[in-house]
DNA sequence: AATGCGGGGAA
DNA sequence: TTCCCAGCATT
């Protein structure tokens, strides 16, 4: 019975000595094991949200040093910090964190917020990072559930709901909150995610290892691989994205998604995504002629080379690719279509070059109201322009999806 | 409660 | 391939 467990549990107050001993002798060195700084556990707890240990570790340490502390996060511009950010994803997460920042300093005089309460009201810190960041760097008695977590906790009591719901978040909740000792809530909290990442693994649970296994009613019913218990998901739609490449001596031409969606204010090579369903096949009819020229307006914002650009859809355009891309929740089926065009030399960045027919408000980065003295006066923070030229050397300096990575790879390879 | 949001490691 | 990862915000 998981109540019987439960209890057992709680009233065992060895188990979490136990739990803490092993933890004591087996934890890995984490470079934000090292500190007690809140902002860098603050860091640290963001990067590893649905993001593995050993893919964190290298952003983390150049994030630091990029951003040494939350005033230093907050006069930054958003652009140099999805920059750091790219290649890590979820890039939301950077924004808000950026936003987080700039709250502490409006709000807070720079200072992050030190319990479980006023964690919460800071942008991108849920329930799971407020309860990290209180009990590991502030000592606060308090849970911090995730992934790993809902795991162990949920073989430990062979819990036969899906781990997913309101019902046994909150089980799960009021149980660790017996069990968590007062002395050092967060290496407890830190102890069962690391009991979930070296021992209780998904695939491969280790129970011989598990300090924990002779009170675990999973391992005890032999029924470990049942739990944890989940909801299944959603399937992954498939879309064809059509992909420009505009090229101009060794310059290719990018432009700034919308702020909000998927891969919110990054660059891109601009591109549509054609009805799902179409074939490749299919896709070369539907965009040759004037109906792929119409694509092109609708997409680009570069209105110089639209003549070029005719005449090539008349010839017939050929399609690179297709290489595959998988989002979370999508799937992107990815051709493209490059256009070269003549090297004139003219002068980088001309004005009358930017000016487009139309604003485009979803192009530009949101206006924000009382950033008050914080707010970088740089070029970057309010920059009007949505698109630009550079070279591939120079993309490094930008956030790039990985999504194009293939493509950077192609027009390198094809280049000599 | 369901959905949108990246990228990579591991089996 | 599939699953899952120190989740959050929006609807």
């Amino acid at each position: 019975m998981a109540n019987d467990v439960a209890n057992d549990i709680v009233e065992e107050h060895s188990l979490s000595s136990l739990l803490l001993a092993w933890f004591t002798l087996e934890k890995r060195d984490l470079p934000w094991r090292r500190t007690g700084d809140p902002y860098a556990i603050w860091v640290s707890e963001v990067m590893l949200q649905q993001t593995q240990v050993k893919t964190v570790i290298p952003y983390y340490e150049q994030f630091l040093q990029r951003f040494p502390s939350v005033v230093q996060l907050a006069t930054a511009s958003l652009e140099d910090v999805l920059t750091v950010w790219s290649g890590l994803g979820y890039y939301s997460r950077a924004r808000r964190m950026w936003e987080g920042a700039r709250y502490m300093c409006d709000q807070r005089g720079g200072k992050m917020p030190q319990d479980y309460d006023s964690l919460l009201l800071v942008p991108g810190i849920g329930k799971y990072t407020a309860g990290a960041i209180a009990s590991i760097a502030f000592g606060q008695r308090v849970a911090a559930i995730d992934g790993n977590v809902l795991r162990v906790v949920s073989r430990l009591l062979a819990w036969p709901e899906p781990v997913e719901t309101v019902r046994s978040h909150r089980h799960f909740g009021e149980l660790l909150g017996k069990w968590q000792p007062a002395v050092q809530p967060g290496d407890f909290n830190q102890a069962l995610m690391e009991l979930g990442a070296m021992i209780c693994t998904p695939k491969n649970p280790d129970c011989g290892g598990c300090p924990l296994a002779f009170v675990c009613e999973g391992y005890l019913q032999d029924d470990v691989f049942l739990y944890p218990v989940k909801k299944p998901k959603s399937q992954r739609q498939v879309v064809t994205r059509l992909t420009f490449v505009l090229r101009r001596g060794d310059q290719v031409y990018l432009q700034k998604r919308p702020s909000h969606g998927l891969l919110a204010d990054l660059w891109e090579f601009p591109g549509v995504e054609l009805s799902q369903g179409n074939d490749l096949k299919e896709s070369i009819l539907n965009i040759s002629g004037d109906n792929g020229f119409g694509f092109f307006q609708k997409t680009v914002s570069e209105r110089m080379f639209d003549e070029l650009v005719r005449e090539q859809f008349e010839r017939g355009i050929t399609l690179h690719g297709p290489v595959w891309y998988t989002f979370s929740h999508r799937r992107w089926k990815i051709i493209w279509a490059i256009f070269d065009f003549p090297d004139l030399d003219n002068p980088r960045n001309l004005p009358e070059l930017l000016e487009r027919p139309e604003s485009k408000p979803e192009g530009v980065s949101a206006p924000r109201e009382s950033v008050g003295e914080y707010r970088l006066d740089s070029r970057k923070d309010h920059q009007l322009e949505d698109h630009c030229w550079v070279t591939l050397q120079d993309l490094t300096g930008l956030p790039l999806p990985v999504a194009f990575t293939a493509i950077v790879d192609d027009l390198k390879t094809s280049e000599e």
